[in-house]
DNA sequence: CACTTGACCTGTCCGC
DNA sequence: TGCGGACAGGTCAAGT
């Protein structure tokens, strides 16, 4: 589920609420969600730093190694004291503002002060793992992820490389490959893609260069301004920007089948593209 | 190698 | 109301 926004968004609350504080236990309510133990690495720890890459939040610890966590579709990180919620993050559901632990939790951290992070996740695809200071760099999924589209490295060049290499892949299934350009997900795929006025479908070799230049800048308007808004959010949700409306009140395709677009009023239609529910305008966005 | 499809899970919504 | 199927803000393995 969450994005690089969204998980850009958590990382910046878990930064206000758990920087700096020691593990003192460790709870594994669901081991599945784990690879491989956690404990003996994660126990007598600080939380020196918090980061992210693409989807990822990387935890830096004190004394080496790294906790790294993926929320993938449906999860959730809510950091709680005395009962309280200071934060809570992620897939967006009633049940994150209740009490924890709940039926979705899988991972507790028990920090220093009473403060405790749980780790839900309703479908069970996200996942948490230590890697040692070595392994960070030969960690496979961070290895291969693309540059952040936010950061120079992701230049039109390199973009229009990606293209060509994936020349008979519908657009949106690159923007989709996290080894293209990390942190997109469907929503961004379909805002950028909108914004872009390129149609998902499209043969990405098909672009032309001036396409594909407003392709790589919307993605990167889109991103921008999704982070600045603290994500999308619905309206339980709960994350580092609350009290303001999120990107959702901002979106040009999420959720807009139906609806009429927000640059020319046609009827938003859902269509299916790289196996993904996909919403575009049929006049801004020609079909291949 | 490029590209597509299905599996992994649980919950919800929609049509019959 | 009850049930089956489609689908969901992601990734990987296995298939063509």
């Amino acid at each position: 589920m969450p994005e690089l926004p969204e998980v850009e968004t958590i990382r910046r609350g878990l930064t206000a609420t758990v920087l700096g504080r020691r593990v003192e236990r460790v709870g594994a309510v669901w081991p599945a969600s784990l690879r491989g133990p956690i404990e003996g690495g994660l126990v007598g720890r600080h939380l020196i730093g918090i980061r992210r890459r693409g989807k990822l939040l990387v935890g830096d610890l004190s004394d080496g190694g790294h906790v790294l966590v993926h929320l993938m579709m449906t999860g959730q990180l809510v950091v709680v004291e005395d009962g309280r919620i200071l934060f809570a993050g992620g897939h967006p559901t009633r049940s994150m503002l209740g009490p924890m632990p709940n039926r979705t939790t899988r991972v507790i951290l028990e920090l220093t002060g009473g403060r405790v992070l749980y780790f839900n996740d309703q479908r069970k695809f996200g996942r948490l793992w230590l890697v040692d200071d070595a392994g960070l760099a030969a960690d496979p999924f961070l290895a291969r992820l693309g540059p952040e589209p936010l950061e120079p490295a992701f230049t039109l060049s390199a973009f229009r490389a990606q293209l060509r290499r994936h020349a008979r892949a519908p657009v949106k299934a690159v923007l989709l490959n996290q080894t293209v350009v990390a942190g997109i997900g469907n929503i961004y795929a379909d805002e950028s893609l909108h914004l872009a006025r390129v149609h998902p479908g499209r043969k990405a070799a098909s672009l032309s260069s001036a396409e594909s230049r407003r392709l790589r800048a919307a993605i990167r308007t889109t991103l921008a301004l999704a982070v600045e808004s603290g994500g999308t959010s619905f309206a339980e949700y709960v994350n580092a920007a609350r009290g303001r409306q999120g990107y959702l009140t901002q979106a040009r395709a999420f959720r807009r089948e139906g609806l009429p677009c927000v640059v020319c009023g046609t009827t938003m239609k859902r269509i299916r593209v790289a196996g993904r529910g996909t919403t575009v305008c049929p006049r801004c966005q020609r079909s291949p």
